[in-house]
DNA sequence: ACTGGCACTCGTCTGGTCTGAGTGCCAAAG
DNA sequence: CTTTGGCACTCAGACCAGACGAGTGCCAGT
């Protein structure tokens, strides 16, 4: 038995099964595929294959589905990724190059994820952390309120009101404040800068104290706030109706994890090396409930590291080959348009 | 035959098919519902409100489902809105209390919304246009590229990039323009500061010009750019599951709306007289895909307009008594935190 | 005006049969 | 040792008929 042909096996029962969602037997096989052998000895190729574990055969009549194993060699070692067509190329760029700001740039991205892939999109929000602080403004919205909006460097903007209690505000403690916080802390990295800042604190005039206090706890606060940081955007959830079947037990779930955001952070997986494709097929994920679920991932951003992932997830009957093509090209595409802003 | 007990017969309809989900016959009304009279009678209104177009029978042999006709009656006529537990009054407040700005109250908003109707909840970001200009902000990115930044009154805030193409920026300048904007948008409504500037750009000294029109062209561009404005804020997709049986024909549409905001927003309806409660009825709606969907909605928002609208969507067999008391129950409070902040 | 009775309808449930796709195994042929 | 044709076997799904029963409409009696 030619170890080639078993696999060339495996990857017709895989491509046909993602193309027909149906068991796949042997004699539809040698049909479908040109594969120059009979049925029968298809079959035997077919036991040892299930004996290996890498398919499964639903019921004693039926044709064969592959594992998780399967797919996990399929994608490991007999997928060739399938190029983007020029039409795909372009939508991506037209798509993408309008985008106006970094919020624009992850709606439209995941948009086009989803649309080319026909599944469930999701980008993570360039994480903070790793940007600078552009400037810090200060806002008067009462004598004794105040509005603080931190610019950062991915264009990102954070904004806070502080409540200065018996504190009041004029123009010139303002521009002190302004001018006293955005000497230590603009252009830092932003951990640099919530270290700065804690050392501003200690060598500020006694009677600036009480305006101060807040003010940068706020700050500080902010910048380390990762509330923000587990944003993602997700798109194309209409494309689950297609999970057909195992509507309560698959579906179900993942609407439950598309609105909590940290779930589908770690779905998404840590962000990879720069350009790598991760693929996770279903149980080797961290959760029991998306057994059915496969998820193909990316880093992306700007520079060589990637601090933000992007993917998509679908069933694990899925066609690989272009859905990855498709993330990789669509995370290099965003990545070099960070670079350029 | 009398015109209460007819009432009376299609409020226990509606009542038990929305618990029950199946078509309900004569017997068991009676035996459920303390109605006093025989199943035969009971059958004779039947007939009645069947002719009426009120219910309608799914075949010869089964019970009766209440029409979109028959719901509307129901919640004109024969629904009284189910009173707040107190630990859902309890719910409700303790959850939207903590809200730190605009964005997390409508994220809370929805959040709670959905989670004490078990639907899928609905809330229209306020409109940009009926609140003031608080600040506009402008930080230098690059000799040549200028971030400027509108701080709006009701704590949203909107972030242009602008290139100035030969021109360049220094301190005394940025000052100039800082000042000169703000004199005349500050504290005014979004139109009239769209005016104002519209105005300035007529009476600055010609060296500042190519410096001024490209900015307040943004600045007119971002306040006038309702792009921003239909923004809504969803949650509970999950309860889709719900919906059951109809499944692509139901659900899949709904989840497409869902990402499309403008939809979403024409579903929701415009917002209606302050507090007022709207209930929209399959077919009623402008849309013929989500016949099997009714919407339960309110307008709501700080003093007495309504800038906004929030509600839920379900299958238009829900229990709108108590939909309708805790859309009613949410817009009021968050209208009263709007008032606060 | 209400009620009990009765004949009727028709969707669903049950159990049984049939069909065909697909298998595993084996013996014969390369 | 590998491949192939043949063959008996399994079993899910389709199909069918009959029984069941929930629910109805109508009518005559109270």
């Amino acid at each position: 038995m030619s170890q080639d042909r078993k696999l060339a096996v495996l990857r017709a029962i895989v491509e046909d099964y993602v193309a027909t969602e149906e068991p796949v037997g042997s004699k539809a096989l040698v049909e479908r595929h040109g594969l120059g052998v009979s049925p029968a000895t298809v079959r035997n190729d077919m036991a040892a294959l299930e004996e290996e574990g890498f398919i499964h055969q639903p019921h004693t009549s039926a044709g064969r589905v592959p594992t998780d194993k399967g797919y996990r060699l399929f994608v490991d070692r007999l997928a060739t990724l399938k190029p983007m067509s020029a039409a795909e190329k372009r939508a991506i760029s037209t798509f993408l190059d309008g985008a106006v700001d970094l919020d624009d740039v992850v709606q439209r991205s995941v948009r086009t994820l989803s649309q080319l892939t026909q599944q469930v999109a999701v980008v993570q929000y360039p994480t903070l952390s790793s940007s600078t602080v552009r400037h810090v403004e200060f806002v008067a919205l009462a004598p004794s309120r105040l509005l603080v909006v931190l610019i950062l460097s991915n264009g990102r903007v954070e904004q806070r009101a502080v409540e200065l209690g018996t504190e009041t505000l004029d123009d010139s403690r303002l521009a002190d404040l302004r001018t006293g916080v955005n000497r230590v802390a603009a252009g830092q990295r932003i951990a640099d800068a919530s270290t700065a800042l804690g050392g501003l604190l200690e060598e500020i005039p006694l009677d600036s104290a009480p305006l101060f206090g807040p003010v940068v706890e706020t700050l500080v606060e902010a910048m380390s706030d990762h509330s923000r940081d587990d944003r993602v955007a997700v798109s194309g959830t209409a494309h689950l109706a297609r999970y057909g079947d195992t509507f309560e037990t698959s579906v179900r779930p993942l609407l439950e994890a598309m609105e909590e955001h940290v779930t589908l952070l770690k779905l998404l997986g840590e962000a990879s090396t720069h350009g790598a494709l991760t693929v996770r097929i279903g149980t080797e994920g961290p959760f029991s409930q998306f057994a059915a679920t496969s998820v193909v991932s990316s880093g992306y951003g700007p520079g060589r590291d990637s601090p933000a992932s992007l993917g998509v997830l679908g069933p694990t009957r899925m066609d690989y080959p272009s859905t990855m093509a498709t993330v990789r090209a669509v995370a290099r595409y965003v990545s070099r348009i960070l670079d350029e802003s």
